[in-house]
DNA sequence: AAACTGATTGGACCAAGGTCCAATTGTGCT
DNA sequence: AGCACAATTGGACCTTGGTCCAATCAGTTT
């Protein structure tokens, strides 16, 4: 488990904007990375571990609420700051509406700025931590065959083996071996493990 | 299950904005109450339908923000709007961050609140649905003596009857018969069920 | 065609879950 | 003192879950 450290994505067409939050942060012990667009940040690899975008509201080419909305359209979900010269109230509160963490009026102190980046740093790793999970438990479920698949719904839906057998027009038997595979390959040691982890991927949403 | 008709609080301190909002909320069928204050509005009882807010920023008295901070610390979630005269960016930027629905300059058009309020009508209706479950499984739960919440808890994590009792320090037919006792009072005729409920009161974040 | 994988099933067996009836002990409340 | 309830345990018994070894059958891949 490699914990890396958190990121800051500058994104501004301002270049003596980007060195200022740069140094600034940086003074901080914080990593930034700087893009002058939105499409320039779009194109790059984003890091795997915290992070956060720090976004100009108002920049040719894709403007702060474009890049908005195509990360979320991308379901690229890293939380945004928001920096503005003029701002206004329809534009913050949709902005946060959004999604965004925070709508920050230049000029600002930076303790304002830096504060809102600490909540969004631990809010995405928190976040992180929780997508590892399902990622893993996903991984897990695509090793089952189709048939251990059906299994495994009925299983975390605590219906007994024979119910099992009987919705699927088998026999017990068969449905205890496909069950046994399931535990095996979701590493589940029980069936109150198996339903945490269906929980966890939405598979609980379903049917009484 | 009596659905009760969505309502909707309209908290200003000007009588005919009240008068005004309520003539438009009512011509859309919506139930209205008004009040001239915060404090009269925390005064009276609330709906158990699904309800929202909406609220002036500025009035004499407990002002918009104080009156959504109240509300919090009274842990009385209910969906709520704002509207505001002379509103700025921080302002709604921080009702916002606390949870407000939506953040109106007034003038406004018609529709724009309207459909704020569908939305935060919405909200309430399903966080109260949400809210009922847990508060019914809480009931059951009240029920249990304080050793069956120890098997509960016990039995929710996946353990088996004989690792329970050495925990617990008895024996597995004891566990047994509580076991069948929290089953019973539960109201879950399987373990998979009963993690379920376990989760949606948050019983599951706790160790492995 | 041969090797493989997935789905099925049988037999045998043991562990674990669950229930009924009955009984004992301790504690708090009337 | 006496009752009600919680906690505990025994015995008997039945149902379920789970595993090992073995085997059949249908597609798929090589």
């Amino acid at each position: 488990m490699k914990r890396e450290d958190p990121l800051v994505y500058v994104i501004d067409d301002n270049a003596s904007v980007r060195r200022a939050l740069e140094r600034l942060l940086k003074s901080v012990g914080l990593k930034v990375e700087s893009y002058a667009s939105g499409q320039e940040f779009l194109s790059r690899e984003r890091s795997s571990g915290p992070a956060c975008v720090v976004l100009d509201v108002r920049m040719p080419g894709l403007s702060g609420f474009e890049l908005q909305e195509e990360l979320a359209k991308s379901s690229i979900r890293i939380p945004i700051i928001f920096l503005t010269g003029h701002g206004n109230v329809p534009q913050s509160v949709r902005a946060m509406k959004a999604g965004a963490v925070d709508f920050i009026e230049k000029p600002f102190e930076d303790n304002i700025l830096l504060e809102a980046i600490g909540k969004a740093i631990e809010q995405d790793r928190l976040e992180r931590i929780k997508e590892d999970e399902v990622g893993e438990i996903r991984e897990k479920m695509k090793t089952l065959t189709s048939r251990e698949y059906e299994v495994l719904t009925h299983v975390i839906q605590g219906k007994l083996n024979k119910q099992i057998a009987f919705d699927l027009g088998t026999v017990e038997k068969t449905i205890k071996v496909h069950r046994g595979q399931v535990m095996r390959k979701m590493q589940a040691d029980s069936v109150a493990a198996l339903v945490r982890m269906a929980e966890k991927v939405g598979l609980g949403e379903n049917r009484e």
